[in-house]
DNA sequence: GACGAATTAGACAAGCGTGTCTAATTTTCT
DNA sequence: AGAAAATTAGACACGCTTGTCTAATTCGTC
């Protein structure tokens, strides 16, 4: 049925290979059917594996469906501090470096399937598993604020923001954001590039009217960068 | 068991009581477990009746569940539409208002009971009825995002604000308007109601330096009005 | 008080889903 | 090739849920 092009060194067909189709099956199904309406026998189907494997994998269904929370929290948290490094720190145009910036945000973080599935999961099973999506909130959002509050006090610092709280205008330029998209991703639609361009657009040209210096032009970072 | 204080004036008790009763209970739980994981018996319970009553008043498990949804959607669009009307058309004092205006749309609106079952039930049965929920968007915030960029539309043509497009202000204000109570949002919990103020007059805040006329001071109504 | 309608508790069949077990087969390692 | 481990299909018991039915009871009305 397959065959291995590499039969010494890739043993990744029947072990952890399954194990992650079952991950990804059961977080299809989870995700569409909430843990009440999932059903085994068609996460197995989907993964293409028998039932007995999901069992010897993870032990039951609520064993099963921790392991995918976890699995996708940290495949989310993960993609979340990749896309935060790589903000405009020594930005030569704020503007058009903060647009690609949320752009990216939203395609890699909040838009994706991970992104879809880790918002439904924990608004359909958030009440039956406090401490598990506490723990996700802790790790995730809350770390996300601080990291991005420190890059805007980095800006205001260097003159190109006036900023008074950055961890406020963390969560606004986040807001902000996903002003545009909130209905769709709240129907569990994906927006196109093109709706997500138009969003982080207007989302940074308002951000940036609150938030820029108000009076005398401030620009020193852009030439010494 | 239970006196009734006008017997001859009120026969609800027995047929439009119930059928309310139910429509609660069934929120309550098509809510907390999904329409999956839903029980009847529960609840039958739940409403204090008897499972046959609930067959008896809608046929079976997907009626009710449309009924609720129905329920709901007009109750919040009801409310939604009612505090639009509270808007300050004529503001002495701009910000103030709009941060009451603010905090009334959060409480009534977006934080209640209703607004927290309609979004569960949104996130989690979306994709099953997807002409369903068509319909409450249409109805519901495309409905509320033209009525509120009227109305800044209409600020705007007073000096109050510079707003190049209505509908995006109206997006953003909303927006912004949950910056600081997404997260509470999401893990279904109900913020206080000194989160919803401090949520409130930080999305005012920013949203007015982003949209008050930027150079010449424009004043004209606070003094006149 | 008596009638009719609604409600109730309970039994019931049918179907589905979980989780276990077994025997046969395939895969992997030596 | 041969041993050990994993995988598979299928059967199975058990419990739960839906939706129907019936007989008894309550409620509202006349």
């Amino acid at each position: 049925m397959k065959e291995n092009p590499f039969p010494h060194f890739a043993a990744p067909r029947s072990h952890s290979a399954k194990r992650t189709s079952i991950l990804e099956a059961a977080a299809r199904v989870f995700c569409q059917e909430g843990f009440g309406g999932a059903n085994i026998d068609l996460i197995a189907a989907e993964a293409g594996v028998s039932r007995q494997t999901v069992y010897n994998h993870h032990g039951d269904k609520d064993n099963l469906f921790l392991a995918v929370v976890k699995d996708i929290t940290d495949r989310m948290n993960a993609g979340l501090f990749a896309t935060l490094a790589t903000f405009p720190d020594h930005p030569k145009d704020l503007e058009a470096e903060l647009v690609a910036f949320a752009i990216r945000l939203n395609q890699n973080c909040i838009c994706n399937r991970d992104g879809k599935f880790l918002r439904k999961l924990i608004q359909t099973e958030g009440e039956r598993y406090p401490e598990l999506f506490a723990t996700w909130r802790d790790e995730g959002p809350l770390k996300t604020w601080s990291a991005l509050a420190a890059r805007f006090a980095r800006l205001a610092h260097t003159g190109l923001l006036e900023v008074e709280d950055p961890d406020l205008a963390a969560r606004q330029f986040l807001a902000l954001i996903n002003a545009d998209l909130q209905v769709a991703l709240l129907l569990g639609e994906t927006p196109t590039e093109a709706e997500m361009e138009t969003s982080a657009r207007n989302a940074v040209r308002t951000f940036l009217r609150a938030y820029r210096p108000r009076v005398e032009a401030a620009k020193p970072a852009s030439a010494t960068a």
